[in-house]
DNA sequence: TAAAAAAATACAAACGTTTGTATTATTATA
DNA sequence: TATAATAATACAAACGTTTGTATTTTTTTA
């Protein structure tokens, strides 16, 4: 039975050597305040001793994790999944590590990671609220106690304190609709999200925009706010909506691409023919869109490009003076549709 | 311009309470060394001045992080993420957070990424190997040093010295294929990953071995061999295979979800008739292949358990003595076939 | 009410680094 | 070759906790 061994630190290496630890950690800095041949002793017997440096114990001299804390709504949602790719994609870049924790739709959660993540862990955090997220002052706390913060997705408008990433939802929606509306569909369905959610009240906003804009008439009944939340849920509550309609759709702009994705199961296996009888248009553009058959029309959200924005929001925010009140920066990006064989 | 605040430390209610550090912190841990009363003067006075523990403090003398780490070999493999979401709901119970790297199924990336961790970031690490890691060293010298290790997935025989949980994919796709030859399949096609991968490579085997135990004619020209890295270009080899045939098909037994549901797009964009004139089977079973029409049978994998147990595994060993040499565990989990429209 | 026992608290080292300042060793200058 | 200038290294404090031991205070007991 062998123990675990003990690290191999600085101090070992400057007995060995019969010098200081303060050469020790110079050296291995490649400081110029220490002579070539006693940086070159040190890399040696370091790398002879298989001495690992220890990062608790930099982080704490120096005041820096090198940690990004990341707080999601859900993980299966590849939204979110790709968002944090392209987070991990940039901070990489800059040496930073993303401790990611999901708040799985909880208010209460995403304060304890809030919380959890305040304990000093990290540099920095990026979070997407939860549609419970109503007020901003979980937030504001720890804005306040000076560490960065920057949002994306889903910004309520008393959130609006921090930097934020974000698409114009509304107009993204609206042009979706606007598309449909202009390829002569009438009976134009909706399926949104969590009634209380900011990107599901403004891609409803938008769609009502459009209709109204263009004197479409609303049928209350071709109107869905799915609540479920987590997929099979979802596809319950979608395959419960469309069979229960008196009037049949010509056209249905869905939220999510599973939404989308759902609602063409859902149609094909009603007997519709798409794009047909009925058009489908997704929003996401996630990949999946392109694989269905027939292939999906999506609002193509750039969810990677998001992560790697959100990140580099932040990183500038380490870099800049360590003023609390620093001016804050809200990006929209851009959105497009990407025309597929379900319109 | 306000400045960062400096964070309140034990000291500073130390020092206003007019008492020690040694008995602040006994205080908030609620230590019987201490007065009640004086217990709640600390609490109040914490509360007041907005105390938070400094965690890297707490790690660096506890020697402990309460951080996991985690590689996988990319984000965009639902799987993986899945696997992820059952480490981290595991891992919560027992107070532990993640921090996921993705190795970009590269070894180089791979073993960057162990390193990092060696750095004493985190108390244990969860692996899935790449198709590059033909080599165990990397990983055998951060068991010897210590920190313990579990893999999943992917796990070569030479990679074996460490706790693994993994399926038995040769059985698991023996089962499949074997379904489909006594549904009266003759023209079985595969479609596998990355040759390099032994899971791909049990896979294979179990399908051989179904084919030659029922003397099953095996066709060269229906064996594809995937090897592209993400999902745009499998779309494409998925596709050019396909197109090239001179035997058609009356089967396709793939072994991931997404290699399933690109041969199902393309087979039906070439005309045939699922599962009529060709089934098709896929590997995973993420949710995806419910949604698809028809709906497509699935070797079932239980990632969110593989996820959890994985995460059993590694926090068994952090209570576990700290015995270098402690006996490996290895798990294997079952799968099952999800029978659907598409076979 | 003084001594003994128990309770409460304080002191100080430790965790493994970094870094400003002090000291020693070496080289250059006159 | 003594002295100034510089290079190289050592010392020690700091980062914010935890925790074993020492000390002080309070309570109990005779």
């Amino acid at each position: 039975m062998t123990l675990r061994k003990r690290r191999v630190k600085l101090e070992d290496i400057a007995r060995k050597l019969n010098i200081s630890i303060a050469t020790v950690s110079r050296a291995l800095d490649k400081n110029p305040r220490v002579k070539l041949s006693t940086r070159d002793k040190v890399f040696k017997m370091a790398k002879a001793m298989g001495y690992m440096p220890n990062q608790i114990a930099k982080s704490l001299s120096s005041g820096k994790t090198n940690i990004i804390g990341v707080i999601i709504p859900r993980y299966d949602e590849p939204f979110f999944i790709e968002v944090c790719r392209g987070i991990d994609h940039y901070a990489r870049e800059y040496d930073y590590k993303i401790l990611i924790s999901s708040s799985r739709n909880s208010f209460e959660f995403e304060r304890e990671n809030l919380i959890s993540f305040e304990k000093g862990l990290v540099d920095g955090i990026i979070l997407s609220p939860t549609h419970e997220t109503e007020t901003f002052v979980h937030i504001k706390n720890i804005i306040n106690k000076g560490i960065p913060v920057v949002l994306f997705d889903n910004i309520r408008e008393e959130v609006q304190g921090a930097d934020h990433v974000s698409i114009e939802d509304d107009k993204a929606s609206f042009s979706a609709v606007e598309f449909l509306i202009k390829k002569g569909k009438k009976r134009i369905a909706f399926i949104g999200g969590i009634k209380e959610k900011k990107v599901f009240q403004d891609r409803y906003k938008g769609y009502l925009k459009a209709m109204q804009e263009y004197n479409i008439t609303i049928y209350e009944e071709l109107i869905l706010h799915c609540d479920s939340l987590d997929r099979e849920c979802e596809d319950a509550e979608i395959q419960k909506f469309f069979n229960g309609l008196s009037i049949k759709p010509d056209a249905v702009f869905t939220c999510t691409d599973n939404y989308g994705l759902l609602t063409m199961k859902t149609l094909l296996k009603l007997g519709y023919k798409i794009p047909e009888e009925v058009s489908v248009i997704g929003f996401g553009d996630l990949g999946l869109g392109e694989v269905f058959v027939p292939s999906m029309t999506c609002v193509a959200q750039p969810s990677f490009e998001m992560g790697q924005k959100v990140a580099e929001l932040l990183i500038d925010q380490f870099n800049e003076a360590t003023d609390v009140n620093h001016r804050k920066k809200v990006i929209k990006l851009d959105t497009k549709l990407v025309l597929r064989d379900s319109t």
